[in-house]
RNA sequence: GCCGGCGUAGCUCAGUUGGCAGAGCAGCUGAUUCGUAAUCAGCAGGUCCUCGGUUCAAGUCCGAGCGCCGGCUCCA
């Protein structure tokens, strides 16, 4: 019998016979990996325990240590979920399974909707099935066999994924659970061993789904879960979710008083005084932190003539989000972005070299007629406003602009203390515009800007709009979720249909390039995201309270009133709550609305003319003159996040 | 827009086989003047989402619409 070199990680190598299984090459290096094994990876591809070793391989066994794990564990139980389903709703057609970056999930051609108590049955017969131990088995099934075997039990769903997926080649992969009465799915693998490895699932939710995300397509049911590999990491997970939920900006939205909605006018917020505050102190910040850095701010219409958007393109290819409006015949509709607004007030005048780069910057509400069924409190809304701002620059300020842009970002996320990572979208492999020249011009003026900022990114390749490479920014909240929001986009198709131009030096006129930017996004997303992030104890720059005054007793009034406007007059938002309440009750109050400070006055503090102050998260901080504290908050407030 | 669930007081929620609309918190009034997370008592508060239907009788059953929630899709 032939022998194969197997190659392993720490660089020894060892001589097997031709054919011996993963399984047994761990078996042969000590019996606690054997037992640890879940798949290997054989030069770089994930495989099976089961794989056979044909030829010289360089192979690492993957056990619930390495990074394959979550993903293997998740497939693995998405299989097992498929078996649940299929032992307990005879007659089902099974769809896809796959894991994604919080589980997995299944999606299913049934007659009836899963219901609440269906998943509960499921998640039992689950268990029951990972208690029984039953091996994963892949089998190498000829093709036309496999076909007949699943369009006879009337899956034509999956006879068309083999189709699709394995034309051409002579047999086909098959995994089953226990056997092929128990459960049997067309499926590349890998997977754990057996079901007994499967500890940590639950289900979570029901949702419809279409074959392939096609809503002209077979809809389907999807069944929702979530894997890990340990117990103790699955309730961190389930943990995180509660955590998520009180944290719903929904949720504390209303409780803090910052906006309501009406049915009246969905998608769109009503904000509250404290949330106009908090929108203001948003607001007049990125005005703060854009102005020094060289942008003017503008005002533009909402509402334009459809000319408008014929030139930049967006009635031919956005018309269904916009909001039209008729108007003694003309046909006008509400801008869903800035954009073309400031194309227009650029070539308002004649613009010279020496005037680049020129920075518009506007704050004024957008609307965007999105489908109501994606509609969710401030993450996606009808009626919103950005930090948006687009940039003027000739062909040789692309680099330095973008430098300036990535500070920009680096300063603003570093106020809010949120981590951040960058992502460089460079050309499309297919349907861009322009010139392979430019977009590579602009690709290595985007990734010099990058190196200069010294700032990390990923590189993804493809991922640049039609009309330009980007910069996206992820930023991390508190519990760990990520989200998109700034964005830095270089734009040269807009200037072509603006026909926008700049004199130059050599006195003809030249094209410039458009960088649109946004750094917070939405302010509406955004408000959401800091809500969710600081779960509405805002860092007091941003609190629309920022200290509330409680006199003890009524006799403690005028006093207490007379700090609350020297707090007033110190540029601090600052309230008095003089109801006839115990001291308890008013800190219970200030507390639960989650007010950074809380000012206590009664005898002790009217006779010495201080304040007792306590902190939301530190309790009594003892007593100090007015003054001291009036100095220590505008030194916490100009710290930010510190 | 599509699929499913939900819609009862300002908020959170009960409401049985169809038979007079309920609680806590919040609010108002009165008492209490109190030292670091809820003082006591009383009162008031309803188009049971809307429209239509079944029924002697509808919060409850049926239909349509609207909105919200979870997804799909899309997206900042």
């Amino acid at each position: 019998m032939s022998q194969v070199t197997v190659t392993l990680p720490d660089g020894s190598s060892r001589a097997v016979p031709a054919g011996t299984s993963i399984a047994d090459v761990a078996a042969g290096i000590s019996p606690r990996l054997a037992k640890a094994a879940l798949a290997a990876s054989v030069d770089d591809r994930l495989v099976d325990l089961s794989y056979p070793l044909e030829r010289d391989a360089r192979v690492r066994i993957v056990t619930a240590e390495s990074p394959e794990a979550l993903p293997l564990f998740r497939h693995s139980t998405a299989h097992l979920l498929a078996a649940a389903v299929t032992t307990l709703f005879p007659g089902v057609q099974c769809g896809i399974g796959p894991a994604t970056d919080e589980g997995f999930f299944y999606d299913f051609v049934v007659p009836r909707p899963f219901v609440p108590e269906d998943l509960d049955a499921i998640e039992k017969k689950m268990k029951e099935l990972a208690a029984q131990n039953l091996p994963y088995e892949r089998q190498m099934w000829p093709r036309a066999e496999a076909e007949a075997f699943f369009a006879e039990r009337g899956e034509p769903l999956k006879v068309q994924l083999i189709e699709e997926k394995t034309a051409g080649q002579p047999v086909v992969s098959c995994y089953t659970i226990k056997d092929r009465e128990t459960f049997v799915d067309f499926c590349t693998g890998p997977h754990v061993p057996s079901t007994g490895k499967l500890k940590a699932f639950k289900l979570l939710t029901t949702s419809n789904a279409y074959w392939k995300g096609d809503a002209h397509n077979q809809p389907m049911q999807r069944i929702y879960g979530t894997a890990f590999v340990s117990e103790a990491e699955l309730k961190d997970h389930l943990t995180r979710l509660e955590e998520a939920k009180k944290r719903d900006h929904r949720k504390l939205g209303r409780e803090l008083g910052l906006f309501t909605v009406h049915p009246w006018a969905p998608g769109a917020a009503f904000w509250l005084a404290k949330g106009t505050t908090l929108y203001n102190t948003l607001a007049n910040y990125m005005r703060d932190v854009l102005f020094p850095a060289g942008y003017v701010e503008l005002k533009t219409p909402l509402v334009f003539n459809k000319a408008l958007w014929e030139t930049s393109g967006h009635w031919q290819h956005y018309r269904q989000n916009m909001f039209l409006i008729e108007s003694e015949g003309e046909q006008m509709s509400m801008k869903p972005m800035n954009c073309p607004g400031h194309f227009l007030v650029f070539a308002s005048e004649v613009r010279s070299y020496r005037d680049l780069p020129i920075r518009f910057h506007e704050q004024t509400p957008l609307h965007r007629n999105e489908a109501s069924g994606v509609l969710t409190g401030l993450t996606r809304v009808r009626q919103f406003s950005q930090d948006d701002a687009h940039c003027f620059v000739t062909q040789d300020q692309i680099g330095e602009e973008v430098e300036r842009l990535l500070r920009l970002v680096q300063r603003v996320y570093n106020d809010f203390g949120l981590p951040f990572t960058a992502k460089l979208g460079t050309r499309p492999a297919t349907d861009f515009l322009g010139e392979k020249a430019t977009w590579d011009h602009a690709e290595a003026q985007l990734l010099q800007a990058l190196e200069r900022a010294g700032m990390p990114y990923a590189r993804n390749e493809g991922d640049g709009a039609f009309y330009g490479p980007k910069i996206d920014f992820d930023i991390t909240d508190a519990i760990g979720r990520k989200w998109q929001c700034a964005t830095i986009q270089l734009d040269y198709q807009m200037p072509e249909r603006f026909d926008l131009k700049y004199v130059g030096a050599d006195n003809t006129e030249h094209r410039p390039v458009v960088i649109h930017r946004a750094i917070l996004g939405s302010f509406e997303r955004f408000i959401a995201i800091l809500i969710e992030h600081y779960a509405g104890a805002f860092p007091l720059w941003l609190a629309p309270v920022q200290a509330t005054v409680l006199p003890i007793a009524d006799r403690h009034l005028d006093y207490a009133g007379a700090v609350r406007e020297q707090l007033a007059a110190a540029g601090l938002r600052a309230e008095l709550d003089g109801r006839q309440e115990k001291i308890g009750y008013k800190i219970r109050q200030a507390q639960l609305q989650k007010v950074p400070y809380m000012l206590v006055v009664g005898d002790r503090e009217v006779e010495e003319r201080q304040v007792a102050v306590r902190s939301r998260s530190g309790g009594d901080l003892g007593s100090r003159p007015l003054d001291a504290f009036i100095a220590q908050a505008h030194d916490e407030i100009a710290r930010k996040a510190q």
